[in-house]
DNA sequence: ATGTAC
């Protein structure tokens, strides 16, 4: 991106003021270095964003975004019901809720590595992943309701998981208002034996080790410590989401083309939220987040049955579970005044700050915790939000680290076994169903997660408190 | 991301 046609607001913030359709500014976070190399069409798409009927403040741009369907991938923004507000199925994305979820064991990097590829085969044998992968649960049309409804309070009532473990997770577990008659058969008969799998692209299962602490007093808050062993999974809600995407923006196309709302591009195809397809998108999207909820539960699941046989009574109480794609209904200061806004996050995750109410009671004066994945062999992260990012991004942050190189261009560039060979040596086992599938997810295929961790925490969007280093990675 | 294109 051309810093030339940008306002410099701060050293990590920078701003393309409205013009032309906009009605507000873009603020695009990010060190110089990270905003040069950033693609221009995230600037284009953003500036879309900003043309979107009742948009408040801006349409902001995280430091890992990159270009997307319609809405950047790293792109929040949040629409106000009262000023014509819209809903967009693009600003959600395909893969609705998501998300990554970390587990604690409470184990050293000395406790596993003698049964390091032991644990590896089984972790890879017990998780269903790759494109189409099922799993063992099938469930019918009447279950199927009632995962969409429950979340993961419906995987923890059917044997996946302990009543604890809601305390942990964004919605306790389980997002009020999601309507499965908005979901279609088909997006339903897609999921029906899809639970409990990863799936496949930057999806994973990870065993990990804390490798630094950034902030010792919140790191202790989140009960991790230095050689830490930790477990996180970053998967959503698979080809149920897919499918309630591909259903909703074609029907958003039609309703924006009638309603006349002035659309940039068709991909940016959005509903009124007032209307009837906004409310009946927003009941399905909810049980897009109720999907991916049950999915990182049973998942949870199926990695405590296995390190239960290495580890005998072992508990592994979940840290956190937080998404990165999801439309959430928030109450935001604007001009002084708390209003009530659907706050879309495609690729950027919640952050909110110290005292929100949304916040696990044990978190409440620390702040939410925001996992960050990085990609394939790199390391992850564990930031907090912080007060500041209301302001500064409506409680939000980064996802992760962000393609750098289109999947073709990786696929002619690397080969999967050279890739999980390199990766050994640096004593990271890589699981994988696709040889393809590892190719495309080549570290060098991404953004460095170092650089866009540290230019969230710079920028002030959350805080760094503690890095994770890959050990095992079970992949699709 | 995705029954990797309807």
């Amino acid at each position: 991106m051309e810093l030339a046609g940008l306002e410099k607001i701060s050293d990590f913030c920078w701003e393309i003021p409205p013009q032309g359709k906009m009605r507000v500014p873009v603020l695009i976070y990010g060190s110089e270095k990270i905003v040069q190399a950033m693609d221009q069409k995230v600037a284009e798409q953003a500036s879309n964003v900003a043309s979107l009927p009742g948009i408040v403040k801006a349409s902001f741009v995280m430091p890992d975004a990159h270009w997307g369907y319609g809405f950047p991938i790293g792109g929040v923004a949040a629409y106000d019901p009262e000023e014509g507000g819209v809903i967009s199925a693009g600003g959600v994305g395909f893969d609705i809720s998501c998300g990554v979820r970390t587990l604690l064991t409470g184990l050293k990097e000395k406790d596993i590595q003698p049964i390091k590829n032991k644990l590896a085969e089984l972790l890879f044998k017990e998780i269903p992943a790759g494109v189409g992968s099922h799993g063992k649960i099938v469930l019918d049309k009447a279950e199927i309701d009632k995962m969409l409804e429950g979340g993961a309070k419906w995987a923890i009532a059917k044997g996946y998981g302990q009543q604890k473990d809601l305390d942990r997770i964004e919605e306790q577990g389980c997002m009020p208002g999601a309507d499965p008659q908005a979901v279609s058969h088909l997006a339903k008969e897609r999921q029906a034996k899809e639970m409990g799998t990863l799936g496949s692209g930057n999806h994973y299962a990870e065993v990990q080790v804390v490798g630094k602490i950034f902030d010792e007093a919140l790191a202790k808050i989140f009960s991790i410590h230095q050689g830490d062993i930790v477990v996180s999974i970053h998967c959503g809600s698979r080809g149920l989401g897919h499918q309630i995407g591909t259903d909703y923006l074609k029907e958003m196309v039609v309703c924006a083309q009638k309603l006349k709302i002035d659309l940039p591009e068709r991909e940016l195809a959005c509903a009124p939220i007032a209307s009837e397809l906004g409310k009946r998108y927003l009941g399905a999207m909810r049980a897009g987040i109720n999907c991916a909820l049950a999915n990182r539960q049973i998942i949870t699941q199926l990695i405590r049955n296995v390190f239960s046989y290495f580890f005998p009574g072992i508990e592994l109480p979940i840290l956190y579970d937080v998404s990165h794609n999801t439309c959430k209904v928030e109450k935001h200061a604007v001009n002084g005044h708390l209003k009530e806004l659907y706050v879309h996050r495609k690729g950027a995750t919640r952050a909110f700050g110290p005292n929100n109410p949304e916040i696990p009671q044990d978190f409440r004066e620390a702040g939410q915790p925001v996992l960050i994945g990085g990609s394939m062999g790199t390391h992850s992260y564990i930031l907090v939000g912080t007060t500041q990012s209301e302001q500064l991004a409506f409680s939000s942050a980064v996802h992760g680290a962000g393609r750098a190189m289109s999947r073709s261009k990786a696929l002619k560039e690397w080969k999967g076994k050279e890739i999980i060979r390199n990766l050994e040596q640096k004593g990271i086992i890589i699981k994988a169903v696709s040889e393809r599938g590892v190719a495309e997810e080549a570290p060098l295929a991404y953004k460095d997660v170092s650089d866009v961790v540290e230019a969230a925490h710079n920028a002030g969007l959350a805080k760094l408190v503690a890095r994770l280093d890959p050990l095992i990675c079970i992949k699709g």
